[in-house]
DNA sequence: GCAATATCTCTCAATATATGAGACATTAGG
DNA sequence: CCTAATGTCTCATATATTGAGAGATATTGC
């Protein structure tokens, strides 16, 4: 039950208060399980020991279940040294991606700005109250980001966040910037946003020009730009930032490179259905 | 039961002719039913009917096991629309790669060889009668290939596949070579390989050289160039491969990519501990 | 090289667990 | 507005999972 990490279950937003010893789980425990097992795995616990301990259940289960992941190729296993992520959840990852049209449709444009510019470009979506990347192009440059696919970022601290923020009611910003600025986790020397007033002045002239800057806040000498992806109803619904090392960022080319961004942003929004102006027609 | 469109379910190898009765199951169904569920998705049967279908399990169960899926983020929920893979897959997937060291160590020789050529280079390893693609650097000519990391495709017919059939004893590549020649799947317009004789022939040739020649033999109009990359026990683990549409890949070119590509799969051999000579040493 | 230790494999009875039919609520689409 | 399809829920039943432990196999230490 310590495996909760991300609350990104949108279906069932509300608890039920009602059910508290009932709570244990909707259904398939054993189901549940498996896949907590994977978990495991994933985060490092690779010995079956380990495993057993933080699933809380004997060895002799623990062990059945992962011989089914193996035979399934869910998992990859060493005999006598442990278990490793396997092959299937390669192709099931890839096949995840193939499946968000957005990802399919966005790809030859955010290739477009990468060849372009020679800059990392990123593609990511609001998860919870995170951001979560669903592409990435390399840079030509030679350095690499810390960036992946699949990882999750704070919002308020990141160029796509910022993007993605621009969608919310600027009530919200509020909320995102103070958990990213009273975050205990300083770890990786992040320097951090602005304080409160001088971001939300900062997000509102971000908000006329439709694309957002990103100053080191997420990690020291790492400048980004960043616009919003609009979908048929003019709903925020994913971002794309242009990100580099300070030297390659100075303060001109970023200005140059917002409407560039802004540019690939919106044609990402066209092929969304996304229609220039700032109506929003719920029916097509 | 006609459900099995992709036998990728290769880990156990060798079947076992001594428990014809037991085969059927080793332990957790209600695990591996899951899985199927997530499969199902994968493979395009998004509406519960259909996986209850497929799966021959009544409705009501495959949506209590769909609901805990979602619940986890493994699959996403479009009421009444359908259903699609999960958040967490692609999280998972990335971190298998990651969790290859070949991946990680081999990233910076590809990325170095796909900017030198410009063409699209492929990192694979074998997997069963296939190759298995864990990555994968575009080309910066802008013509996209369809290949894909987490795809497999057969070993006789690709460039990566015959590099790796290069650790393979000669008697193998006949079984390989007539799997693709007689295979029925004729789809997608592949020419498949030369006749048998010209083959061994050719990967003889090859064998010398350590590098091999792919000649459309896949997909037409693309060629490409492989090498092997060996471990620390002279084994080959892994294959490398440069693609590139015919126009791009001229037979001089090829000639003269054969030795860089050697090259790279040597550098990415060195770092996994192998020795430029070619006596194998088991013994660390 | 051998012993000690840890991992893997397998069996079996008990029972907790998932099952599945069906009724009901909700939504989509014509 | 109505119909058909999907989602939601309950509950008795028996199936499928569980978990302890003993034995086989491999790894590590000495």
């Amino acid at each position: 039950m310590p495996t909760r990490t991300d609350p990104m279950t949108r279906p069932a937003e509300t608890i039920d208060p009602a059910t508290p010893e009932k709570r244990q789980a909707a259904g398939t425990q054993t189901l549940l399980r498996g896949l907590a097992a994977i978990e495991c795995v994933a985060t490092g616990t690779t010995e079956v020991k380990g495993i057993a301990a933080r699933l809380g259940t004997p060895r002799s289960t623990v062990h059945r279940m992962l011989n089914s992941l193996v035979a399934e190729g869910y998992l990859h296993h060493v005999p006598y040294k442990g278990y490793l992520l396997g092959p299937k959840l390669i192709q099931l990852g890839m096949k995840a991606l193939e499946q968000r049209p957005l990802v399919a449709l966005a790809r030859p444009h955010i290739e477009a700005l990468a060849q372009r510019t020679g800059d990392t470009v990123h593609l990511g979506v609001v998860d919870g109250d995170e951001v979560f990347y669903l592409d990435k192009i390399p840079s030509t440059r030679g350095l690499e980001m810390r960036s992946r696919v699949g990882l999750r970022m704070p919002l308020a601290s990141t160029g796509i966040g910022k993007a993605l923020m621009l969608g919310m009611p600027p009530s919200r910003w509020r909320e995102l910037h103070d958990a990213v600025a009273t975050a205990p986790d300083t770890v990786g020397g992040r320097p951090g946003p602005q304080p409160w007033p001088k971001y939300e002045k900062l997000m509102a002239g971000f908000l006329r020009r439709d694309w957002v800057l990103d100053l080191e806040e997420n990690e020291i000498g790492v400048r980004c730009v960043g616009a919003p992806v609009r979908d048929i109803s003019n709903q925020v619904v994913a971002a794309i930032s242009v990100a580099s090392a300070v030297p390659y960022m100075p303060d001109e080319r970023m200005a140059e490179l917002g409407p560039v961004v802004r540019a690939a942003a919106d044609a990402i929004s066209r092929e969304l259905g996304w229609k220039q102006d700032g109506s929003a027609t719920g029916l097509p």
